[in-house]
DNA sequence: CGGTTGGTTGATTCAGCTCAACATGCGTGG
DNA sequence: CCACGCATGTTGAGCTGAATCAACCAACCG
């Protein structure tokens, strides 16, 4: 029964931590060069997804976290009624599958929304590991931490901002993570459609699109499709917080 | 300069985990006897919260975290705008403060919703401890998990249902808890004013009355103010899965 | 080139918000 | 113990921001 492979496909070459250029960014932040290597030597595969496959679906077994280290992916539920959440998007250096901890298997899909490759993390290895190195699992918990700080930030987003502030704070949120990557600030290429923007900001596709076209006539960006320019962040800024109301 | 003590009443007697009844729910869930005197030794401080204070607050450093022992809190984020988020509700066996892990700071508030009483749990310390016990680790990282998961199911709630669907998918979870602590599924007495479910939930005050006198004109709840009683506990999770659309 | 997917825009509707009046329960202090 | 005042909760009327429904357009792709 050999015929049919899973349709994974593993890099057998190694991609050491040390030597990666998101180190400052993604879980090895803080660790100190010995111990970087006995990271290294877990963190043994990656996995290509092309866009459109899922990394992983909820409801499948939970083996390992995974760091993107190039491409874009979002995180959805999926409720048995047609009920649908994205509730968020990852990008490099961001690590996807701490909500699979929990229950042992994972609670929402991850799709790559363009083609991907992630580093694939055994979770039990980085137990045993993060024993060992305490810099490793101070970390680590900052990072889940900090998930759980995100996901409060998007409650309050989602609970009292209206259409065009939940918008506006996405877009800052956006160009933040790209210069913290050396991207510029003020144009970005969406990855995402007006629909998977309006599902995670709890709006319908409509109601993004709208907004987008409020933003470009007052000036605040100009719209090309996916590619955004940033001619005004300070007007964003300002509607995140509750100034022209 | 002893003049003024901080106002926080520490009691000076300990309450072992390994005796308490909430063992089962907390922390402690999966570790053996003698590991457990080890995590006793650890959190050897209760700390009362008289209704109305605050256990925490947004930018407070951040030491420990805190296990409910009795009572009730809200957490809450204020942005320095007027906006104001209730990011949950937490009951005994639950854990508050994982949020300051990844910055040393609090991001949000905690306040109790009656007289409550807290187990202290330096946080230094858990670390240290969860690297000798990994059964505590593992449950440890479980928690936050969950914690992550559960975010994401409010941001589903916030982001894709009606009122009267948050207001049932709310009770339920709040019936769904008290369960698991021996408590009646029908009854209940809800610790938070409309104002703060309504925060929660993502509507206003007179929004989730509404809803209230609704369902109890359904015949779906009794209500008397905040006493609850639950009388079709299948109509709301009717409502909650997406049936009557 | 035709089909498909994604995006824009307009017209209309409606769920939930706002504003307002009133009711009720509770704690405090006389 | 009662009266007062304040917190909290309920209900109504009207408004409004976003959803819905629908038409159309642009880009992409085999």
């Amino acid at each position: 029964m050999q015929t049919t492979l899973p349709p994974v496909r593993l890099e057998p070459f190694k991609v050491a931590c040390s030597s990666c250029n998101l180190r400052e960014l993604c879980l090895p932040v803080g660790i100190g060069e010995a111990q970087m290597e006995r990271l290294d030597a877990i963190v043994a595969t990656r996995r290509s997804v092309p866009r459109g496959d899922a990394l992983f679906r909820s409801g499948e077994a939970f083996t390992s976290l995974y760091a993107v280290r190039t491409g874009f992916f979002k995180t959805c539920l999926s409720s048995e009624d047609g009920r649908d959440q994205v509730t968020g998007f990852q990008m490099a250096g961001e690590l996807l599958g701490l909500d699979g901890i929990g229950t042992d298997r994972h609670t929402c899909d991850a799709v790559a929304l363009e083609d991907s490759q992630v580093c694939v993390i055994p979770y039990h290895q980085l137990e045993d590991l993060s024993r060992e190195i305490s810099d490793l699992q101070r970390h680590f918990h900052k990072i889940m931490s900090r998930e759980i700080v995100r996901d409060h930030g998007v409650m309050l987003l989602l609970g009292s901002m209206r259409a065009e502030e939940r918008l506006a704070a996405f877009l800052l949120n956006l160009t933040q993570r790209l210069r913290t990557r050396g991207f510029s600030a003020s144009s970005l290429v969406l990855r995402m459609t007006r629909e998977e923007i309006g599902s995670y900001l709890g709006l319908k596709l409509e109601t993004v699109s709208r907004a987008f076209s409020k933003f470009q006539d007052e000036g605040i960006l100009d719209v090309k499709q996916r590619q955004i320019t940033v001619l005004n962040p300070e007007a964003l800024q300002a509607l995140v917080n509750g100034s022209p109301c």
